[in-house]
DNA sequence: ATAAATATTTCGCAATGCGTAATATTCGCA
DNA sequence: TGCGAATATTACGCATTGCGAAATATTTAT
């Protein structure tokens, strides 16, 4: 319980540095987080369609055209058509695109090391155990959770005028 | 260096999830990031001035205003002026910016709970010492970095049309 | 051959963030 | 005391982003 409260301040005073690398972090980030995780799902998948797209960034199809319009537009991306089924649009990262994300990649990679450098291989080991764990736990309780037709924290703007 | 990896392979494949919470998390966020970090910032420190709230979310000032009247235009937050120096705007949490937040935690921290259920009290203190031994870092060897003038990574929209 | 389904884009709009200019108040100095 | 400089914040105009509804092109099913 205690420890529970200790974590969450823990949590809530750091999780800003991740909303705010700009403020920490040698990095200039001009993209938006749509535009971030499309790229990132584009270099794991090598080749994406819109519609899976959609599906990994769970945001409407017309929202994801104009984020792939503007990755395009500026080099990141690019587009083209199937020849197996001229509706589908196959979206690729393009070698800008590729230096990018590797680019940032390194860079967060180089602040890892920094933060583990201090770590026993132990201690490593042990914290890839715990994180693996709690992996394993996010896959499979959170699910148990969304399928209970729970109590829905919903917060929404109120407009008072 | 094989350990970094796969810690960076981790972290991004779950960092999506600080980012798009609905999506495993039962919540409704309809707040800017911006939005959110203000009104936690407030939850700290109870009374805010604008140049405060500047300092703590590093925006321009005009975005500030922009941000403090939609908060208190939905009812979250309100403003008044000092009486001790009438240039200076004090705003704080209304009730219902209150309730927000600590909706907010209680939601977070059942999620922890259940994240944390299975963990030994070993492996909860090893991880809350991590916790700290990484914000200590934090705190130093990023500070060295910084005030070093390194390679700076900067990635920049490039406009091609 | 045609209607239905699928994949994606276009269009119009509201909301958000930001640079510049403006306004109100306080401070410093002659 | 008066006035210019400094401080704190808002107003204004604009570019950008996300999104719902409609539109377009292609494929599938009957």
């Amino acid at each position: 319980m205690n420890d529970v409260d200790n974590i969450l301040d823990f949590f809530i005073d750091n999780v800003k540095k991740l909303f705010f690398p700009e403020e920490w972090i040698k990095i200039d980030l001009k993209f938006s987080k749509y535009e971030l995780f499309t790229m990132l799902f584009i270099d794991r998948k090598s080749e994406v369609t819109m519609t899976e797209l959609v599906g990994y960034i769970n945001c409407p199809m017309s929202t994801a055209t104009g984020i792939v319009d503007r990755l395009v537009r500026n080099g990141y991306v690019s587009r083209s058509r199937s020849e197996t089924d001229r509706r589908i649009v196959v979206i690729k990262l393009t070698d800008a695109g590729c230096k990018f994300i590797n680019d940032l990649r390194d860079t967060i990679s180089k602040y890892l090391k920094i933060i583990l450098e201090d770590l026993t291989g132990e201690e490593k080991q042990f914290l890839i155990g715990i994180a693996f764990k709690i992996m394993n736990k996010l896959q499979t309780d959170i699910n148990i959770m969304e399928n209970t037709d729970e109590d829905k924290t919903v917060i929404k703007k109120i407009d008072i005028e």
